[in-house]
DNA sequence: ATTTTTACCAAGCATTTGCTTGCTATAAAT
DNA sequence: ATTTATAGCAAGCAAATGCTTGGTAAAAAT
């Protein structure tokens, strides 16, 4: 990504979609309360779009330095390592998602609502998760976790079938009243995988909205009785 | 990957899974008739499924070398590039994913077979190009094509597209049964997206067949009338 | 018998990349 | 007023990686 020869004033090199330099040192606490660890979470958001749009691998350090204004060095005063970073991303992206969830669960339909209601609301919440704005670090998790360590990937799992674990009872009772005829547990599996592929293919900005994709999911997966 | 630090003897330096050396020159044409072009094809299958197993940007192009038995500058004598080695993976995949899916449409059943026959032989085709024993090609497309140039891009998207065409009159007749109720496009997209997220969970080895995967997802897209 | 082609080997160059080390400006704590 | 913690900057190292260049053994063509 770097381009000049001289050593003399490049870092960060791209003056374009770079953040405006702060100044450095401790940054004031008694501006709006706290302002600490936000430059951390500004690394997190501007990582997870970069790795989205161009993966893990493609993205350096260097270019997720660039995009908030610092230089080549600093983001490993907030991470130790890139994977660090990458793992950070994954884990807030799930517990975001897990979050969003719960609230689609419990918000609209208290208790016992029909399981047609629920499943449409967790297919609902997860397109959210998956295309909703700003929404990069579900996306970058589903598809670059072959780049975290061992131990991080079941760390991650374990979040994974937290979040999964909430679509079994549900598809269970669809089972149960013929609205779902496959196995429920290959069921869930597929129905995720087909909601989770819309990330190669469904653009926000054209065609139909995450609405009419929900109700196209819930025709092709779900029978009348 | 590499690891010595005495530039002595090393190249290829996994002894493990190498194969063995072959004796350098022009091939015998006697033996069996053209062995032309074979080696090419070994740095094909052998790239399909390291970068498969490890990713496009994971796998080094000596990790390739290795693989073969062959020394670390040596592939570039059949590729050009290791962009062009990554195309020429998943052009080769597209084609037998291509040729597949016309056999198990004209070979078992020919002309106007029922719809839901026809869909069952698509969705089985599909399973055996991603979940096939060495089929790695068309995984590694679907994984890793945002590794390539936007022409080489392009070139493969016409290959898809192809690909594709074949199920669209399908859906359409099931739509039309009404086997389907979805919208016939964003059925081919999510049904397709739920069988290529298989690569992601699918053990050919444990638990269920290709059969009852094929049989979860008829049931799961298809109504009975 | 000589030339040419094929299919590599041997060695290394140039760039990129993750990360480290030493320093410094600012603010908060004492 | 002094110390200490924070949040970086400035510069660069070491390793990995894609790829190139010159040579060469064996076979095919002439």
């Amino acid at each position: 990504m770097t381009a000049s020869a001289l050593p003399i004033f490049q870092e960060p090199v791209s003056f374009l979609d770079a953040a405006p330099r702060r100044p450095r040192g401790r940054p004031r606490k008694t501006e709006e309360e706290r302002d600490d660890g936000n430059r951390r979470h500004e690394l997190l958001t501007a990582a997870a779009r970069l790795f989205r749009e161009q993966g893990f691998d493609a993205t350096s350090t260097r270019d997720i330095a660039a995009a908030v204004g610092m230089h080549s060095g600093s983001p490993f005063y907030h991470f130790k390592s890139k994977d660090t970073l990458l793992y950070a991303v994954m884990e807030e992206g799930m517990h975001a998602a897990i979050a969003r969830q719960k609230a689609a669960l419990l918000g609209a339909a208290p208790a016992g609502r029909p399981a047609l209601v629920q499943i449409r609301q967790l297919i609902r919440s997860h397109f959210d998760t998956l295309q909703g704005p700003g929404n990069d670090f579900v996306p970058v998790m589903l598809y670059e976790h072959r780049s975290l360590s061992s131990a991080q990937r079941a760390s991650l799992a374990k979040l994974q079938a937290d979040y999964e674990s909430a679509w079994t009872p549900v598809l269970e009772e669809l089972h149960a009243s013929g609205h779902l005829r496959a196995p429920v547990k290959l069921s869930r599996l597929l129905i995720l995988g087909a909601l989770n592929w819309t990330v190669q293919w469904f653009d926000r900005k054209k065609g139909a909205s995450l609405e009419q994709l929900t109700d196209a999911a819930m025709a092709l997966f779900l029978k009348e009785s």
